[in-house]
DNA sequence: AATACGTCCAACCGCCTCGCG
DNA sequence: GCGCGAGGCGGTTGGACGTAT
């Protein structure tokens, strides 16, 4: 819902990082009254900020229900098998990793998944070069070797697997992608078959999109989210093309699926 | 101890879309 | 239909911090 435009002010708006006093007026102002107008925001809370570094600000920090913290294996696979889909969408992959924000996404995609694939794509690429061509995909050789951390990888960092944690001699016995953590029906659709919208504790509308949303090309679905993803699905080729994704990866395990078998697995 | 270098992440910037007058 | 402003998004930057030399 856009705002009616607000008078011009002459302010000059403060920049740089907030500090402590900032944050518990924005905090206080959006709890009592919601964010309504950003524009209007910073007038009425009394901060120097422009509105739109108020809404970063809540939405990357101080909106409740946030995690902060290491990402989890399952969270990195999400990730992964989005940005395997989906490119650079990070709010859209937002919407399947409750309490991560898009800028936190591409942010850690930047400082670690990025590097992680493209390690792993060399390390194909030499398979390839070294006459090693066995099977799978490029493709999903990357998302295999994204799950078998190597000693450099855990040196760096400190790794926690808050969902599962699963012994380092079992990952590579894992399933390449782990959809049916992420992809239950009860999950996006609720109970009651309707689409699921959780809005979180602010009331703020921050709704899962059915993962067959951002795959299917079909435009039928009424979904607000839909429209803006037909652009990204709108063409034959591209469909077929996830379509191949999808049985590289079931293939990969042995099976054999379309996509509808994959959204309702 | 000082400096250089690398990494991470919060925040800004610029562009696009949408709604309203 | 057009212009303007707000909201939203992805790319980029700058500074804080950690590590290596």
């Amino acid at each position: 819902m856009r705002c009616k435009p607000l008078e011009k002010t002459k302010l000059k708006h403060k920049k740089g990082l907030w500090s402590p006093d900032e944050d518990q007026k924005l905090r206080d102002y959006i709890m009592n009254y919601g964010h309504g107008c950003w524009s209007a925001v910073p007038i009425n809370a009394g901060l120097e900020r422009n509105g739109k570094s108020c809404r970063l600000r809540w939405i990357n920090y101080l909106r409740p229900g946030l995690k902060r913290g290491a990402f989890s294996m399952h969270e990195e696979e999400t990730i992964l098998t989005l940005h395997g889909l989906l490119g650079n969408k990070w709010s859209l992959m937002s919407q399947h990793l409750p309490g991560r924000t898009d800028n936190e996404i591409k942010n850690h995609w930047h400082s670690y998944l990025k590097k992680r694939v493209a390690k792993s794509e060399s390390l194909e690429a030499q398979h390839t070069n070294t006459g090693n061509n066995e099977s799978s995909s490029s493709y999903m050789n990357s998302m295999s070797t994204n799950l078998s951390f190597d000693s450099s990888d855990t040196a760096n960092r400190s790794y926690v697997d808050m969902d599962q944690q699963i012994p380092q001699t079992q990952i590579n016995k894992l399933p390449k992608i782990l959809f049916a953590d992420w992809l239950s029906l009860e999950e996006f659709h609720g109970h009651n078959g309707l689409p699921f919208n959780s809005g979180d504790s602010n009331g703020s509308n921050y709704q899962y999109t059915p993962v067959n949303e951002l795959i299917s090309n079909d435009g039928s679905t009424d979904s607000t989210e839909t429209a803006s993803h037909e652009s990204n699905y709108q063409n034959e080729d591209m469909f077929q093309n996830n379509q191949m994704k999808i049985d590289q990866i079931f293939n990969f395990n042995g099976g054999d699926i379309n996509i509808e078998d994959f959204l309702y697995m």
